[in-house]
DNA sequence: TTGGACGAG
DNA sequence: ATTTCTCGTCCAA
């Protein structure tokens, strides 16, 4: 990397030149305070003040503050916890679906604050969100004759929407802290201003979060994710901090504060290499202590002799690690951060369901079908409930359904199924480490993806006798005595489905439009990925029956027609994948098949393996089930 | 595409 | 009775 030579006292020094941060974002970010305590809190407010402590398994998850006073703390043993605090509650965080709905719900409403849709989640409890451009328009209309009596502007467009504030001080904590009399010259600084305006917006962010849905949280404020995110650490619980990055050294003195392992993104593997490096640890194979990468401070590193982002690479600079590496962790320790805040997505990358046991492995073939059932059924129940939406088209049929449940189509669905296994490190091996962790991966069996007159028990059974044993055999031949401490199941590698029909309101912007983000349906966002709408093709059908993806080489999405023109091919060739229809039996059930038939002969075509009528242009991947399933 | 390492809560 | 249950990214083969 650059360099520069310095003179101090006639030697020459080579200094690694700091990088260049970046101020032009403003991003907020929010840590629920203990959160699965809080949950558990408002489901049973009875709960309320007294110590509460979230189990799993055989330790505590998690506790509340009440307990943490008694000298709880997080991942202790219950038998511990019990002792140091007699009148500890303790309920169980072992299904974390209650959890996954109030993030998820929380989440909706910090999104809609972002104009730009930029909403992440870290984990369940934590979401960074970019207010650029909430913050700039913000910045242009404030009046700087009545500072006190400003009002800020959550919406372009209802100037109603929003709220009063005094904007000659910050909202919660500063950092550094700064002379009160200073403040008034720091406003003529634009950066200062947008900190200031942001501060106020996360301090009303938090206070709805509070009023609105029960939730206290800690919050920071600053330019990039690393610095918002360490910045809320400073004052928790139920407190912000806004860290002004007006000086250089107002960053760098922040940075050099923490040791390294608090650096988000330097983890125990990192964070381990470079302490042995700079405390000049010779690799003695049995160094190792529990606290790992506590030691050293980012001062100490960044001024260790001749410190650089070539240094840090070669110190990190070890098989399968990531290239670029010793620059990212330069930059971190600098405050420089230049990943994006990801724009929200309703659609998981993964879904994945894992049990564990310690205390009593498994060994048999009993027990392991007894829990790959299991795991089964949460999963495709998980999958029905997150890839999945109830499908009720404006237009269609309104005696659609006579039971109870609504009928479910994808909006996506995974491609790829994954079984991952743990060993048991035996009772005395030198070093445990990994290699018990192995995992075999197969393409999703097409028949999970049915959601017609199929009950989720049925399709995890299927799935784990299935697909679920054969992958298991791959990892482990042998019949039993495994020694199975975990096993993980998860779906993965997403394809977007395209949507059936209300492809409407193009243009207008209406007021609401604009809040609501929080209204935005998935089908909105889902319109980028919507290629082909067979409505015309098949108007009776169910619409998850006949819808289609088209893909390019590139994983760009294009018109059907598009495709036609730019790579001359017929349009039977690049149909990618059609959903549901996998299972002929539904098929030949569903009344509407019928009309089918009749009204679109011309354009169908009789599948030779089951006889069915198939619209011509899915006749391919008609024909590619019944090779899959079998 | 597959399997693993690593980092986050 | 140290190892919960996830989710995401990146790399090499």
């Amino acid at each position: 990397m650059k360099t520069s030579a310095l003179t101090s006292g006639g030697a020459k020094t080579i200094v690694a030149r700091a990088p260049k941060r970046n101020d032009d974002r403003v991003i907020l970010h929010f840590d629920y305070d203990c959160f699965y305590a809080s949950v558990l809190e408002n489901a049973n407010p009875g709960l309320k003040g007294q110590p509460l402590g979230v189990k799993q398994k055989s330790i505590l998850a998690t506790c509340n503050y009440a307990a943490r006073a008694h000298g709880v703390k997080k991942l202790m043993p219950i038998a511990e916890a019990h002792k140091i605090c007699p009148g500890l509650v303790v309920l169980s965080g072992e299904d974390l679906t209650p959890f996954r709905d109030a993030s998820k719900r929380l989440w909706s409403f910090l999104r809609s604050h972002s104009w730009s849709d930029r909403a992440e989640r870290l984990g369940l409890d934590e979401v960074f969100l970019d207010v650029t451009d909430v913050i700039a328009y913000n910045q242009e209309l404030l009046n700087r004759n009545a500072l006190q009596d400003s009002f800020f502007q959550l919406s372009r467009h209802d100037p109603e929407k929003g709220f009063s504030f005094d904007a000659t001080q910050f909202f919660g904590c500063i950092q550094p802290s700064v002379d009160p009399k200073d403040l008034t010259l720091l406003l003529d600084n634009p950066l200062c201003v947008r900190l200031l305006l942001a501060s106020h917006l996360a301090g009303y962010l938090r206070l709805k979060l509070e009023e609105d849905f029960g939730y206290t949280s800690s919050g920071g404020i600053s330019t990039n994710k690393t610095l918002a995110k360490l910045a809320g650490s400073v004052n928790k619980p139920q407190n912000q901090t806004t860290l002004l990055t007006l000086r250089d050294d107002y960053v760098q003195d922040f940075m050099d504060g923490h040791k390294l392992r608090q650096i988000p993104g330097i983890g125990s593997r990192i964070a381990q290499l470079i302490e042995d490096h700079v405390l000049s640890i010779s690799t003695t194979p049995d160094s190792r202590d529990l606290e790992i990468g506590t030691k050293v401070t980012v001062r100490e590193v960044r001024q260790y002799p001749s410190m650089s982002p070539d240094l840090l690479e070669r110190i990190l600079d070890r098989p399968g690690s990531e290239r670029g590496s010793g620059e990212k962790v330069w930059n971190f320790l600098h405050g420089v951060d230049a990943s994006e805040v990801k724009e929200a997505s309703d659609v998981p990358t993964q879904i994945s369901i894992e049990d564990t046991y310690m205390a009593r492995p498994l060994n048999t073939p009993n027990e392991l079908m007894r829990e790959l059932r299991a795991i089964a059924t949460s999963l495709v129940r998980r999958m029905r409930v997150d890839l999945a939406v109830a499908d009720d088209p404006d237009h269609s049929s309104p005696a659609s359904q006579q039971d109870g449940q609504p009928q479910l189509r994808w909006i996506a669905y995974p491609r790829t199924l994954r079984l991952s296994t743990f060993i048991r490190p035996k009772p005395n091996s030198t070093i445990p480490e990994n290699l018990g962790r192995r995992s075999r991966s197969q393409p999703l069996p097409s028949f999970v993806l049915n959601l017609k007159d199929t009950s989720i028990e049925a399709v995890a059974e299927r799935l784990a006798s299935e697909a679920l044993l054969p992958l298991f055999r791959r990892l482990h031949s042998e019949r039993q005595g495994w020694n199975l401490a975990l096993i993980n199941v998860c779906v993965a590698n997403m394809v977007m489905v395209a949507r059936s029909s209300e492809t409407g309101n193009g243009g207008g912007a209406g007021g609401a439009r604009d809040i609501g983000r929080m209204f935005r349906t998935q089908e909105d966002k889902l319109r980028e990925w919507t290629v082909y709408d067979p409505t015309p093709i098949a108007p009776v059908l169910d619409s998850t029956s006949s819808s289609a993806c088209v893909t390019d080489t590139n994983d760009d999405v294009m018109d059907i027609e598009e495709v036609n023109k730019e790579k001359g091919v017929e349009a039977v060739e690049v149909v990618e994948e059609l959903i549901e229809t996998s299972d002929p039996v539904a098929i030949s059930l569903d009344s509407d098949a019928d009309a089918w038939e009749e009204e679109d002969e011309d354009e169908s075509q009789r599948c030779h393996l089951c006889g069915h009528i198939i619209p011509i242009f899915a006749i391919l991947a008609h024909e590619r089930f019944h090779s899959v399933d079998d």
